[in-house]
RNA sequence: GCGGCGGUGGCGGAACGGUAGACGCGAGGCCCUCAAAAGGCCUUGUCCGCAAGGGCGUGUGGGUUCGACUCCCACCCGCCGCACCA
């Protein structure tokens, strides 16, 4: 036995601390921008700059590696381990391949948890928050994550927030950023409206799960609409996971048609309606308009159903959304007492109003064609309507039962000139003879709306914008920006903004004509804030400007986002449509903010998400305490593949903490052992026996490590270096030690990324030299080959028997070793074989009969 | 209802159409120790068998193939989105 064993301890705790502190003096993990003479910190004179070394030519391709920034409340949690994890490796990786890599960390700071904290409390919301904000940086950089810290910074700073003010005044100035009176979503819990985006399927604030109320409330609206169709075909070229652009166009809900006017002649109204099949127009039989529709309460004045038709808006607009969503209930309505005239054929149909028409999509108004709709058959057949098929189906047998049927097919009952038409072609031209009458024109409309950003909270970024008597809506002058948060006493949301109290800020003068004005006092939005924080990383130290281009062109577009799969609509499409209003006023050169997008899995403990209520929550501190942070980082990366949900073990911790203590223990006895690196590495020309295969399964760890990090297979990339591990600790005793060093610096070294504290020490211990300056390794080609293999030999398929054989063995002979092979024969014996498949290097497969 | 993802040992999970179960956990046996902790060595899909070996095995049922966890068809189950979007 040449080896004592355990007699060095792998203390963690020890051994982290001592390498962060190495980072932090050095300032390691800094960039500075080449083009920026402003406040970035350049680094430390003498200091190469990592990946320098790689191409001294100074090639270094810059890329831009970012995890979703946290909202610091409390400290943070495994799904930020797990986050921050993913991004660090992945970091580490390009860093070690020669790329600049920039990898900032921020905060996005501003919201409610910390403004509802403070009306409990008292405590302010600053303060609470900037606690949180220390609690965060204290755990980040204890995990060793290789951030620039230069760059810090959080969106509640006002030397931030300035700049978010200054793009809503650049969107205000291009129409992109108003003011409207609309039906909006309130969240009667956080006291303040919500986007649509911020509501849930069931009608409940995303935040709280209240249920929302509808209020009509004059609001300011971001124009995301007009990016509608750029939000959508711009994720074609994009690499992102599937199922988020799928959610995202789902979101965007693109649909191609016609917009139809039909005119109420009693009032003298026309009514546009959009419609998807305009070749079932013949089959209009009624008209529908939603219970919000402005003009439903005028129309029915005056008839007899006056009264019936304000019940029921009364009781349909005080409806939940989940009430009022459900879909198996039966449909309900009022008639108006009013016609519309359907302009293909004039026919007078009559209008209705119901609660399954949507005032927030299309016009609010639909045509009713119930023999081919199936929301409009329930209502025809529950008031008695007529049902007039204009589209015979295609499937002859499964005509006159098949109403509705919504499928494409010829046109019948319509006008001579399109009957008997397919309806596609007929779509077209009814389409087009509208066009020419002027009573429609082909049409898109999209589910999306345009962003409400208001809110009535105090917690939040100031809107910019002052109210004057006589010049009305005034923006607030670039500099007098920023308009910072006023000092209040009462947090406590009463319907409209705490800001409202204070009464010193919110009067003001206008810039203008000097008369008396009123400051806005609702709060934008916090995913404002987040819509543009990468861009400002690229030049985050620049008080003259939200940044410089030439620091954007340097780092953006983002190369690799990562962060959780429940922003796929929110943050992502917010952050999207700000890159593309920017770079339309020529602020930004890229039209999309990331590049490549990785979505990481939720981590679940006991099958269920951690919650304080539950009492299950994982604290990543515990673990980094009992384990160190090498091990958290590892556990949660050998976990399972990283975009998948994953369960907590408490025992899989353990696993990973043994396998770094065995690797760190046997590199620190091989080190001592093998006395002072730098003579006689070992020369795979001559090795053999033991060493070979030790040298061989090294290359081989490379080669898995590099492959299965380029494709975030973190799982099997640690995976592969436990198998190099256990091959070093099955052979230590018949390796040489230089044999010994090699394989443990290479499992070090490809290990560095994802357990950079253990790896540094280990790497130092074996060669006397700091792993992050060492280029990343490359597997040697000849050495991955084997130059004997195991064939395997099958009869029909089946595994019988196993041959070595030496690589190159041509098929004939491979063939025959199959062959003869005992228990290949044991099978084969007295039957005829018709056919032998060979797979060179792999197998033979006999078929027998 | 529509869309997406998934279903493999006791558990987490591996497997370019080519040895199913890598790696880890757990479990069992053993070593070290006065003892414990830590560490080390071995076994571990399942059934039959002393063994050699054989049968069965990747949600279900079919198909393609010399060969299917992998490809195709039809289902079942679970999770996640979306859902009266005209």
């Amino acid at each position: 036995m040449r080896f004592a064993m355990a007699e060095r301890r792998y203390d963690p705790q020890e051994i982290e601390p001592r390498w962060q502190a190495v980072w932090a003096d050095e300032r390691t993990w800094e960039v500075a921008n080449e083009s920026a003479a402003d406040g970035v910190a350049a680094p430390r004179a003498g200091f190469q700059g990592v990946g320098g070394f790689m191409q001294p030519g100074g090639l270094e391709q810059n890329s831009y590696v970012l995890e979703m920034l946290p909202y610091p409340s409390g400290e943070p949690h495994v799904g930020h381990l797990k986050n921050y994890a993913v991004g660090d490796t992945v970091a580490h990786f390009r860093r070690r391949r020669g790329e600049r890599v920039l990898h900032p960390m921020g905060y996005d700071a501003f919201g409610l948890p910390a403004e509802n904290n403070a009306i409990k409390t008292g405590i302010h919301p600053r303060d609470a928050t900037q606690a949180s904000i220390d609690s965060y940086r204290r755990q980040f950089r204890r995990w060793g994550i290789s951030i620039d810290w230069s760059r810090e910074f959080g969106t509640q700073e006002p030397s931030y927030y300035r700049w978010t003010q200054w793009i809503f005044l650049r969107l205000y100035e291009r129409g992109l950023a108003y003011r409207k009176q609309a039906a909006v979503k309130w969240c009667p819990k956080d006291q303040t409206v919500l986007a649509n985006e911020q509501v849930d399927t069931e009608g409940r604030c995303e935040r709280c799960g209240s249920l929302v109320e509808i209020r009509q409330l004059e609001q300011w609206f971001f124009r995301i609409t007009d990016y509608a169709e750029r939000l959508l075909s711009d994720l074609d070229g994009i690499d992102w996971p599937e199922h988020v652009k799928t959610m995202q166009r789902n979101w965007i809900g693109r649909s191609e048609g016609a917009e139809v006017t039909f005119r109420c002649e009693e009032l003298g109204i026309d009514y546009p309606v959009f419609t998807t099949r305009p070749d079932t127009l013949f089959g209009a039989t009624f008209f529908v308009m939603a219970p919000e529709h402005p003009d439903v309460l005028r129309l029915a004045e005056g008839t007899e159903h006056e009264r019936q038709v304000r019940d029921y808006v009364n009781h349909a607009i005080t409806e939940s959304g989940e009430e009022r969503g459900d879909l198996d209930k039966p449909k309900t309505g009022v008639a108006l007492g009013r016609t519309v005239v359907n302009p293909v054929n004039g026919e007078r149909i009559p209008m209705y109003v119901a609660d399954y028409v949507l005032m927030e999509y299309g016009t609010g108004a639909i045509m009713a064609v119930p023999a081919h709709d199936e929301r409009d058959y329930a209502f025809a057949r529950a008031f008695g309507l007529p049902i007039r098929r204009v589209i015979e189906g295609t499937d002859p047998d499964a005509d006159e039962q098949g109403l509705p049927y919504s499928g494409e097919g010829t046109l019948v009952n319509s006008a001579p000139e399109f009957d008997g038409l397919d309806s596609r072609t007929a779509l077209a031209e009814i389409v087009a003879w509208l066009d020419r009458g002027g009573k429609g024109h082909a049409s898109v409309n999209y589910r999306l709306r345009d962003w409400l950003v208001s809110r009535q909270r105090y917690w939040g970024c100031p809107i910019p914008i002052l109210y004057c008597e006589r010049c009305g809506i005034v923006p607030v002058p670039e500099d007098e920006l920023p308009v910072e948060l006023p000092e209040i006493e009462d947090y406590t949301p009463k319907g409209r903004s705490p800001l409202a109290a204070a009464e010193d800020w919110v009067n003001t003068s206008c810039p203008t004509c000097e008369g008396p004005a009123r400051r806005e006092t609702d709060t934008m939005d916090t995913f404002v804030d987040s819509s543009w924080y990468f861009l400002r990383y690229c030049d985050a130290n620049n008080d003259r400007a939200a940044w410089d281009q030439a620091a954007l062109r340097e780092w953006m577009p983002v190369d690799q986002y990562i962060g959780g799969v429940e922003h796929a609509i929110l943050h992502l499409m917010y952050a999207r449509f700000f890159c593309k209003a920017l770079s339309d006023m020529e602020l930004l050169e890229v039209q999309e903010p990331f590049s490549s997008l990785f979505t990481q899995g939720m981590i679940t403990r006991d099958g269920a998400k951690m919650s304080s209520s539950r009492g299950n929550v994982v604290a990543p501190s515990s673990i980094v305490e009992r384990f160190g942070a090498d091990t958290a980082r590892c556990y949660v990366l050998f976990i399972g593949p990283p975009d998948q949900d994953a369960d907590w073990s408490d025992e899989g911790v353990e696993g990973v903490h043994r396998f770094l203590g065995r690797l760190w223990r046997l590199s620190a006895e091989v080190a001592e052992l093998a006395g002072p690196p730098g003579e006689g590495s070992p020369a795979a020309a001559d090795a053999q026996g033991p060493d070979l295969e030790l040298l061989r399964k090294a290359h081989w760890a490379i080669d898995k490590v590099t492959g299965d990090l380029r494709r975030f297979a973190f799982n099997t990339a640690i995976a592969a270096v436990m198998e190099l591990l256990n091959e070093c600790r099955r052979l230590r005793d018949a390796a040489g030690t230089e044999t010994l060093r090699f394989a443990l610096a290479s499992a070090a070294s490809v290990l560095f990324p994802f357990a950079p504290h253990t790896c540094a020490d280990a790497y130092e211990l074996l060669t006397g030299t700091r792993v992050w300056e060492q280029p990343w390794p490359e597997a040697d080609e000849a050495l991955l080959e084997r130059d004997v293999y195991e064939l395997v030999c099958q009869v029909n398929g089946k595994l019988r028997d196993r041959v070595q054989v030496a690589a190159g063995t041509s098929a004939e002979e491979l063939k025959q070793r199959c062959r003869v092979a005992p228990n290949v024969r044991a099978h084969v014996d007295g039957r005829e074989i018709v056919k032998e498949i060979v797979v060179p290097g792999k197998l033979v497969n006999l078929v027998v009969r």
